[in-house]
DNA sequence: CTCCTTATAGAACGAATATTCTATTTATTG
DNA sequence: CAATAAATAGAATATTCGTTCTATAAGGAG
């Protein structure tokens, strides 16, 4: 062999072919032989997983000082699975950055795909992607922070958290839940098991408190329910789309989030991370 | 300057500081002198603006055949633009593909290591903002728009669809649940009502397909669950955070989406957008 | 039309990097 | 416990790659 440099040979011989098959395949023999792995090589795996980037754009000496190990070690460790050397591991990776990126025209292609079908996965994607990041932006810029910090003290004040949320907002309403128990906090979701909302709204008071979830076209069944702990004095915590929204409680607290939609379909993005925020600021507040 | 070869010591003044500035930059200077730029230069610039990619990966030699000229002139062309060389233009396009792939922990101890004080409401909204939009725009930068399209023709072909997403992600699985509900595309969720998913699971074969979401620390049972449906050939589209995930199908069909977390707790806004995706290409390819 | 400036091409150079080789240390087996 | 095999570290080697230099061509100004 005249060459011991294989990077560019390798890298012309796949340039034709999409290949993240080849980054799955190392990844699959990368996780099957791991265990078995010497100490060392461990380490390099290790860096290797966290930052494939790294491999991508650094050298072997990068990587090598990345994982604490001498360079000729990160070569063993390419040759261990069936490379040639670094180069042509840096080459799988390479290629990976670059399939993940479709070119403009392909892109431009799969939006109008001509004969009226149906939009791509692609744009579909896109779209939904662009809803969640408006509405994500729209949250965090329009948020009035005061009315945040007042929200938090009120629910951290409560002895047990009642949670409204039906339909579209079920899912955020169920996810706050969630929160809640990992962080030991008392809490009740309403409305969800049918029948036994009001048994379970009975025990709600004024020493309690509601986080109400809801949007247009407002399910009339949250309405009632924001009704009945309205009627029994719970402090309630509004998450809703307007200030004409059917669900602000009386005392004015209650926070703006419009999630934008495509395709019919409203995001939840931002919804989700105020939830975040209410219930880790809740347990901090808690302590 | 004793060595012309500045690419190292760029590269070691900017590791510390986010710079998709730098390409921003790069790229409003390129705009505004594109007309006046002799032939070649010309060449190189459009090169440039239609695969960066090739710029960050390849070499002076490989960008020159891009551009079709010689490799000195593309040398030329980025001394035009006030660099050094081409080792100094091809960090620019490197740090770019860097900074977008989540430098997010960077973020967070900028957040919280403010002052050792606990965060405020304001600062946590911030960071889960933070999360949810990193992870939004990792998922949407990095999806493998070839893979999507195979995993919407797996479940379209799907006489009933089981869902599979347990602890973080049962927020995901049930609000997927309710879209395909109102799309009245017939689903079933497992794992969730405790001692009936065995049953469940029991009429799932070849001719249906599971959507499993779960990311790191899988859940024990959401492993066991998928394992027992790869036992009975159903056929599975994961939605997972690392080509090493335990839920990983034989078929090789997987979605990457990997969420950011912040104070310990994980976004879902990448998988819920990566998931109403699903749910309306599935119905659309419906019709 | 001639001179001067700018642009380009190709070759030569120098630097950095990947790879290979050998000595040494660390496990593993009899 | 000894002996062999494997793993590792560090230095030496070879090649690729970026840069510079010089000759040639093209375009403008006087």
């Amino acid at each position: 062999m005249p060459s011991s440099r294989t990077c560019a040979a390798t890298r012309e011989s796949q340039d034709s072919a999409l290949s993240s098959e080849d980054y799955d395949a190392f990844h699959q023999q990368l996780r099957a032989r791991y265990a078995t792995l010497p100490p060392r090589l461990k380490q390099i795996a290790d860096a290797v997983l966290a930052s494939p980037d790294d491999v991508a754009l650094g050298t072997v000496s990068s990587l090598a000082a990345i994982a604490r190990v001498q360079p000729s070690t990160v070569v063993r460790f390419a040759r261990t699975f069936d490379l040639n050397g670094f180069s042509e591991m840096q080459a799988i990776f390479r290629d990976r950055i670059r399939s993940r990126s479709i070119s403009y025209g392909e892109r431009v292609n799969a939006l109008h795909a001509a004969d009226g079908s149906p939009a791509s996965a692609s744009a579909l994607l896109d779209g939904f992607y662009e809803a969640a990041l408006a509405s994500l932006q729209a949250m965090h810029h329009h948020m009035d922070r005061t009315r945040l910090d007042e929200a938090i003290t009120r629910l951290a004040q409560a002895r047990r958290i009642y949670i409204l949320g039906l339909r579209r907002s079920m899912p955020v309403a169920r996810y706050l839940s969630y929160l809640f128990t990992k962080m030991e906090i008392s809490h009740r979701i309403i409305g969800l098991e049918s029948g036994m909302e009001d048994e379970a709204m009975l025990s709600a008071g004024p020493e309690d408190a509601a986080i109400v979830i809801s949007f247009t076209v407002y399910a009339k069944r949250t309405i009632e329910l924001f009704r009945a702990l309205e009627k029994r004095h719970v402090p309630i915590v509004a998450v809703t789309d307007s200030p004409a929204s059917p669900v602000i409680p009386s005392s004015g607290l209650w926070l703006e989030v419009m999630e934008a939609d495509f395709m019919g379909f409203r995001s939840n993005a931002a919804t989700m991370a105020l939830v975040m925020t209410l219930a880790t600021a809740v347990a901090e507040r808690r302590e």
